[in-house]
DNA sequence: TGTTAAACGAGACGGTACGTCACGTCTTCGC
DNA sequence: GCGAAGACGTGACGTACCGTCTCGTTTAACA
């Protein structure tokens, strides 16, 4: 999660655990206070009641860490299990939506990809940590679906790979546009229309 | 489109008209050269060959400056009249996603989107300057697949209006996604595959 | 403060000779609320109900603004016929210091003095306004105190003249430092005691 | 003399040493170049190989700096023992003249009086940097001319005291007037003049 | 149990960009 | 055709953070 220690270090004192999650929290709290662009690794620092030297060992920069800090909040995302991959669809994309409106995740997140156009790592660290973590979503819900008999099985394995990436630019595009962009709320009534809709093109059937 | 002028002056000496064009386009070179974080607006003068002042006299910042200068990018798409609804979505598809991988759009969009998260008056403006204005394409095409017969005439404009949004948001969503955050580019296979999408999942017609 | 005239004429340039007193008053009302260092052209502009360039086209800056602002000032003093040579140095020195003591005069003097250490023209234009000016006073005073018979009769004239200036050199001096260096009250008792220390030095004499 | 240091800091990095050196020496050499209003302190941060904060750092603005840089050229002024107080006096003058004849001080110096005229700590500063400090060098010649019997004893310290500050007005005033205002040269001859007159003032005696 | 080497807090450092201000010049238009 | 209004290029201002660099001080693993 963290950057990299190059070598585990044999001797002196060791890097204080409390510190990364302080860190972290503080960062967490500065972007939901000031925002992106305001967010300063000097004020964070005083927040996590840490030196910004400490911040400095830890991290190369400010996308780095806002990085590592908006990643943790995505991994309380859970495919839910409500008997249909309609419902399965809706609830998920419910729950990414009450991620991305706290504002410690909007602010970061769209700023870091952003950022992340002209800076490779920084785009490779954005995707190890966060967005094909959360790929899994899209697979375990193809998995349960075809096991209720919703789908069928897949034959072509890569085919079923880019549909899978099709799907989830779609599901998540959608969701940060309404939110991001339009600026509208995702409500259970625009989630329930966009799974319908979804699902209906990739399988030609209504769901009941 | 430009910073108001809140009176239109009776005396004094008129603003340059060509200075607000030369900023415009040192803008967006500076995009391309340094992306959002690094372009400085004493940077932008100076490529302009205008004062900072000028320029400050004009926009209230980087932000509005940028948005601006992002949203002339987005005037040159155009809806193909391709013969069929699913083509004519692909094709703005593909246009769109041309426009979104030039560096200039990159870097600004999505860096002023973040900063709109905070900022109603920016979020405001970019969904004059940028969002809506670009709607018409949705607009338009639902109108000449009418025609063609390909979709059904609307009865009840609210729900038209809403189903429209969700639509905006879909396409301009994926397109976003993949480009920015998955960072795989948009071929026209993966064109074709979301307008089919997409069109099944309107209308449960499979496009010939 | 500008002329209002309510009925102006037509013809001519009624306005040009108001503007000049209109635009030193304005500066010297400048120089009482906002000092030297804060005193900007374009305020003194508005102030004089003038336009910036109408100022630029009849002085060349700040400092010869300055200059020509507070020499009116000095033009007030008179020298006193208090009956003797003593009384008339007291007096004169009072009248000095009261009007050292106004903000406009304080202010822009020694800032327009400390500018004319680099620039020649300046130094001339403020030996010619103020200082040659004043000068009068030393030489009507010496004409004086020889006929009431308190002085003996000059016989070489190039000395006379160089103890003239001696003589000014330390009164202007005494009374500028004490004013504005020491920052002290120039009272009745100290002018007496200088008044008395100049006068026996210069005649051996202690007056009465 | 410097920019106090309100704690003596016990942790941090230690403030350099050399830096307040060579920031004071920057500004008399820019002071010799440029004189008083042209001078930056960007540029005396450049020329002093220094950043532009660490002179904030340490003094609050141009006067302040400027203060600092002159005050130590004035420690050099020793009273000469010359035998008589006619000739320490003499002795003195011509010293002083001479610094005030350089161009770090003459153009420095004016101008931090004239900010003083508006500012009471600057004032303040000037008193406890330059004039007080030299202001030694009535006291001591004083005592010296009573050791030698060229003064009587002072009965009453009150009157000793206003008389010194009367003496140190007259004799930096006048060499301030003669250097600054007349602009014309001191001489040896001017400083006899000037002396015998002083002495002969104070003392009723017309010296050998 | 004492040594030791890295991590720590504090904060000064050389930089860069900020957004503002005043400069002195230049249009433009109205009286 | 002068003068008000005000935009212009220029350049310094003083501030805020950057990321790096000393300092003196813990602190845990090792010897």
């Amino acid at each position: 999660m963290q950057s990299r220690s190059p070598a585990p270090r044999a001797t002196g004192r060791p890097r204080s655990a409390a510190a990364d999650a302080a860190i972290l929290e503080a960062t967490r709290a500065a972007l939901v206070e000031l925002g992106w662009s305001k967010l300063t690794l000097g004020d964070v620092a005083t927040r996590a009641g840490v030196a910004k030297t400490t911040l400095y060992r830890r991290w190369a920069g400010k996308n780095e860490l806002v990085v590592d800090a908006v990643a943790e909040l995505f991994d309380e995302l859970r495919l839910p299990d409500s008997g249909s991959l309609a419902a399965d669809i809706q609830g998920v994309v419910l729950q990414f939506a009450a991620i991305l409106d706290r504002p410690e995740a909007k602010s970061g997140l769209m700023a870091v990809i952003a950022e992340a156009t002209r800076d490779d790592a920084l785009r490779a660290r954005i995707r190890a940590s966060i967005v094909d973590r959360q790929k899994r979503l899209v697979l375990e819900g193809r998995v349960r679906a075809q096991a209720r008999g919703e789908l069928p099985a897949e034959e072509d394995p890569v085919s079923a790979s880019r549909t899978a990436d099709l799907i989830f630019d779609m599901v998540a595009g959608a969701v940060v546009h309404r939110t991001l962009v339009s600026a509208e709320p995702v409500t259970e009534d625009w989630a329930r229309g966009f799974a319908q809709i979804l699902l209906l093109g990739l399988t030609g059937t209504r769901p009941a």
